[in-house]
DNA sequence: CTGAAAGCGCTTACAG
DNA sequence: CTGAAAGCGCTTACAG
């Protein structure tokens, strides 16, 4: 393995010399940086990335923490994006990531300090928000620069890049109520996520403002993927005054709906009219397309990537909140000519 | 920070038995080992990872190398799955995993040479396996640890974790065979991918195995989630005699067609039995719920994790090729009791 | 079973 | 603009 002592050597200069010309020193003389830079090339140098991480006191290294197994299903679909977004940033600010995930609670803990108190990494990056996550706390307690994509209100030094949750959830209900629906449906996520709590408010301003009533049962608490929720469906449906309008969590419990709703023989959009939120590359491709709220997925890590580098090369908190515009993209499974024309 | 010299000194020991503590060498006295454990608890001591690194040479993390953008749909899918699996073992094994994506070619190139060369990782866990991969050339010159999820015929000291998905698509097309379709579509991918290849292979063996007969057009090969694909699709659907089974390269991909063929006025599986590969999450929740050989995603990834750090810690190969069992989930796309009666 | 010492490959004040 | 020297926090033969 080729050292800085080696190219020192060959080149005739000093270790010191050539650390400096791999950092670009501003105060290096531009001959013997060429000269070092084409030993270097020759040598095939290559810096040893933990030398330099240990010398210098920083690694250049983050960590994502991926949400637990039970509520990776519900993230799944625009993992892959966020992922991009993140490495898109972060790979052009010269940092790497470090990829972390838990099998139990106190696993992850246990592997988030190691990470942190061990000095392998130098900020995190929190994929999910829960409601009362013992890693918010851990790291808000270590100072340690962080930035949660969703939002907490638990502690003050973390950072938090986010959907305005409340106002997408707010525009899709709106959404339906302008095509003339007057009885519409939630169809809820998982309770602890703070997702969760946010789309279901902003489904009942939509509600309240256009003067709609909410019947309890509209707002469908269980799994959909599973029997939970089908039964909270089946519920709904068979009532006398039924929605003709469903605003659903995600777009993968949307694939859950039209499937029940099928089983239950309503179909999408002619007996109901569906909107939901993440924009998905398959909700394009569902039959019918699901009109949903685009939360701008690769911006959401992208900002996440680059506000958590600002914080740690500045040294102090930009910004605490960051909010990613959303839009709406209407498709078919929303769109009932029927319901406009007032015969539904 | 609290370091090994601090443990020492307050232990009344010498560093290097702290040390010998934290990496449980065999030679030390038992109440030794305890005082200084308890110490280290007392003082929150967690190790310097880059200390600890440098000095032993080894970096306890792999890279993962992500698909390129362009490829990514196709995997976006079994992706979140395929993570699990190699963190799930990684984790256990005490390995950290770097994740490393490329906008281009050579951005790839380079951002694996510095992590390989480097010494930032101890091995390489490819995701994807294109023919002609300059980053498996890469590798395989460096003679480092590498684990390829796919195939390559081109280098013989890279271990390669693979569905056999040959007889995978064997198995599809026979499925298929089996229930009376004589005239079945295969619905291809991109062509530079293994896999692609792999299953065509498969498709064309088990129809000649039948003495079925295989019309060119049948083999569509434009992306179903694209213009290109949609017209090969239209195209066979409006031939004489249509096919009345179809072979899909991924789930995902079967969305687009299920679309295409609904635009076209047919039904699946009324009038095309579909079965497809993955087995993603979303396969069940599909109407109608797809029929897909499942892949062992999962273990896909334990095992890619697994063999790589037995080479590494072993420090020669272990059984160059390895195979995931596969299995056939049989749904409703693939089941049309007119064609078993023989109306089709 | 334990310690003193050298070393892993860099960086960075300090001095000139 | 450049060099000598100390140091980052560990590990690991070597010696006892």
């Amino acid at each position: 393995m080729v050292t800085i002592k080696d190219i020192a050597r060959v080149a005739g200069v000093s270790p010191s010399t050539v650390s400096r010309v791999i950092s670009n020193h501003s105060r290096i003389s531009k001959s013997t940086s060429d000269k070092v830079k084409k030993i270097m090339e020759e040598m095939g140098y290559h810096p040893n990335v933990m030398a330099k991480n240990l010398a210098s006191r920083s690694t250049k290294t983050l960590a994502i923490v991926l949400p637990r197994p039970a509520e990776e299903l519900f993230q799944d679909f625009f993992f892959g994006e966020l992922l991009r977004g993140i490495l898109a940033h972060s790979t052009k600010a010269g940092f790497d990531m470090l990829l972390s995930a838990a099998s139990s609670p106190s696993d992850e803990e246990e592997t988030i300090s190691r990470l942190v108190k061990g000095g392998r990494v130098d900020g995190v990056i929190l994929l999910s928000s829960r409601e009362d996550d013992p890693l918010i706390y851990l790291l808000s307690e270590q100072n340690f620069p962080t930035v949660l994509i969703g939002r907490t209100n638990k502690v003050n030094n973390i950072i938090t890049v986010d959907t305005d949750n409340e106002e997408a959830a707010f525009d899709a209900t709106s959404h339906l109520i302008n095509q003339g629906h007057k009885r519409i449906s939630f169809v809820n996520g998982p309770h602890n996520l703070t997702v969760s709590r946010d789309r279901l408010a902003g489904y009942k301003l939509a509600m309240k403002k256009a003067n709609l009533d909410i019947h309890p049962d509209w707002i469908i608490e269980g799994d959909l993927l599973q029997q939970s929720g089908y039964r909270g469906l089946s519920l709904v449906m068979n009532m006398n005054n039924r929605p003709t309008g469903m605003v659903v969590i995600d777009d993968v419990t949307s694939f859950g709906v039209i499937r029940g709703l099928e089983e239950l023989g309503f179909e999408v959009p002619r007996d109901v009219s569906l909107v939901s939120f993440n924009n998905i590359a398959l909700a394009e491709h569902a039959s019918p397309p699901i009109s949903s709220v685009d939360i701008g997925t690769y911006q959401l890590g992208y900002s996440a990537s680059h506000l958590l580098i600002k914080t740690i090369t500045d040294g102090h908190l930009p910004q605490l909140r960051t909010l990613i515009p959303h839009r709406l993209m209407v498709r078919e499974s929303s769109i009932n000519t029927l319901v406009r024309e007032g015969h539904l």
